[in-house]
RNA sequence: GCCCUGGUGGUGUAGGGGCUAUCAUGCAGGCCUGUCGAGCCUGCGACUCGGGUUCAAAUCCCGGCCAGGGCGCCA
């Protein structure tokens, strides 16, 4: 049997219980992190959100009753502990909750999936098979945070440039838009597709006179990669802008990269500290490396690479050996980018495209865009695509569309940048990659 | 999808044709009034699945599933 809440509410979080509130009463809740039973002296550490607090319950101070109650309590249970603070000396931290009443809220099975103390540390597998127990520990959460942080910093820095929050469609009818594998799905009678980008809605957004977009939403890719650094549904931040160019849209991205990783430092420093990571903030301009550059740069360090290829995951490595922290890969050859980039007027075998890496990672792609429909027409036949099959979207650039640009950002690989971590799943809640549907 | 490696108590591991299957953590019980990776004693709990070879398979072979690493794919 267990304890009702009633109106018995928690008054402090562990975080908060230091001597500046002694000889205070609480009410603390959580769960039971660790128990020690030195037979007449009961430790019961109590973990809520961010923080561990020591229930210390000696014999001769407390009821027999509430005594015989705590050294039956178990691992992971949930409890609501009423007590007094007291400074000490031998507590950690220098402080300890000596309890007064005890109400245990739901018991917990055991033994445990996996071990919150993280004295014996589990696979990721079974980390992810048991997910809501793995982000009880304070290193998960923290991931969960500093990513919460970085999205709030995003959201904040585009409202402040007087972006318009979109959200636009997840179900579509097209399978023509090329490149990437797409999820079909039954949509009635009908079959439909689940959404690889939001970057058509995006630009048709642009002849809609709101001039400033984005969107941060997830994304469906069929492909069956199984690395690291991909997943079959991840978040895209996803950013818009008429009358700018790609240079625009770069200077763009950089500010609000730097301005995210400042305020993840500002407001997150206890999560770096406890997940063990140095987070620097960078220093811009982020360096800008030409396609041309960048292969040459590559093969001079034994890596072949043509001109004219895409970046094969050597090419990658080698770059993020070479180069330190955030960077831009610019003028990509037009071939290897889709059709609605602009080819350079310069030179239309190169593209206004470019990428923003993190060492050896892509975390974003932009371009400026085509907004003229005939080339864009041209472009999507080039591509071996049907024009017809992009009526809707192509009907966006022949009643005035201005001039646009912009970029889609990987909301997993910037926390990973984030945080250090080398592993895409360890980022995502509930990840989904090519065998993981569940939880 | 390809290549390599692996799958042993709840968790993390050692071992590698015949043994009572190793260790840590955990769990159960006991002792202990200052633990903080508590300590001590007793106990519990496992060879991924299917097929094959063999007198005998956790161990060798084939296949499935799953995992780790790498690659490919990723308009």
């Amino acid at each position: 049997m267990t304890d009702s809440l009633k109106n018995c509410r928690r008054t402090h979080y562990s975080k908060q219980v230091t001597s500046d509130i002694k000889d205070e009463e609480v009410v603390l809740m959580g769960w039971i992190h660790e128990m020690r039973d030195l037979g007449g002296i009961i430790f019961v550490l109590l973990r809520d959100r961010d923080g561990v607090t020591q229930i210390t319950a000696p014999s001769k101070k407390i009821s027999t009753e509430l005594f015989e109650d705590l050294r039956k309590l178990k691992k992971e249970s949930v409890i609501a502990v009423r007590g007094k603070v007291q400074e000490s000396g031998k507590a950690p931290g220098g402080v300890e909750v000596i309890p007064e009443e005890l109400k245990l809220l739901s018991e917990s099975k055991l033994p445990l999936p996996l071990d919150t103390t993280e004295k014996t540390r589990a696979e990721i597998d079974t980390r992810l098979d048991s997910r809501f127990i793995d982000l009880r520990k304070h290193s998960v959460s923290a991931i969960f945070k500093i990513k919460s942080r970085m999205l709030h910093s995003v959201r904040n820095f585009l409202e402040s440039q007087d972006y318009t929050e979109i959200n636009t469609p997840k179900i579509g009818a097209s399978a023509t838009e090329g490149g990437t594998e797409l999820f079909p799905i039954t949509y009635f009678e009908r079959e439909a597709f689940l959404g690889q980008s939001p970057q058509l809605y995006k630009q048709m957004m642009m002849a809609s006179g709101f001039d400033s977009v984005y969107e941060i939403a997830p994304i469906f890719r069929a492909e069956e990669h199984d690395t690291l650094r991909h997943l079959n549904e991840v978040t895209s931040i996803d950013v818009e802008t008429a009358f700018t160019d790609h240079i625009d849209a770069m200077n763009l991205l950089e500010r609000l990269v730097v301005d995210a990783v400042t305020q993840v430092k500002k407001y997150c420093q206890d999560e770096l500290d406890t997940i063990g990571f140095d987070l620097q903030i960078p220093k811009t301009p982020f360096p800008r490396i030409e396609y041309d550059e960048m292969v040459d740069m590559v093969n001079s360090v034994g890596v072949h690479m043509e001109h004219g290829e895409d970046m094969p995951r050597a090419a990658e490595k080698a770059m993020g050996e070479i180069m330190d922290g955030y960077y831009f890969i610019t003028g990509w050859p037009t071939s290897i980018k889709p059709f609605y980039v602009m080819p350079d007027p310069e030179n239309p075998l190169k593209s206004c495209a470019f990428d923003l890496m993190f060492q050896d990672l892509e975390i974003s792609s932009g371009a400026m865009r085509v907004h003229d429909h005939d080339l864009l027409v041209e472009k999507i036949k080039k591509q071996g695509l049907n024009p017809d099959s992009f009526n809707r979207y192509l009907a966006a650039f022949e009643y005035g569309m201005p001039p646009h640009a912009g970029w889609g950002l990987g909301a997993e690989r910037f926390t990973m940048t984030l945080t250090g971590l080398k592993n895409i799943r360890e980022t995502v809640l509930f990840p989904r990659d090519r065998r993981r549907l569940t939880p």
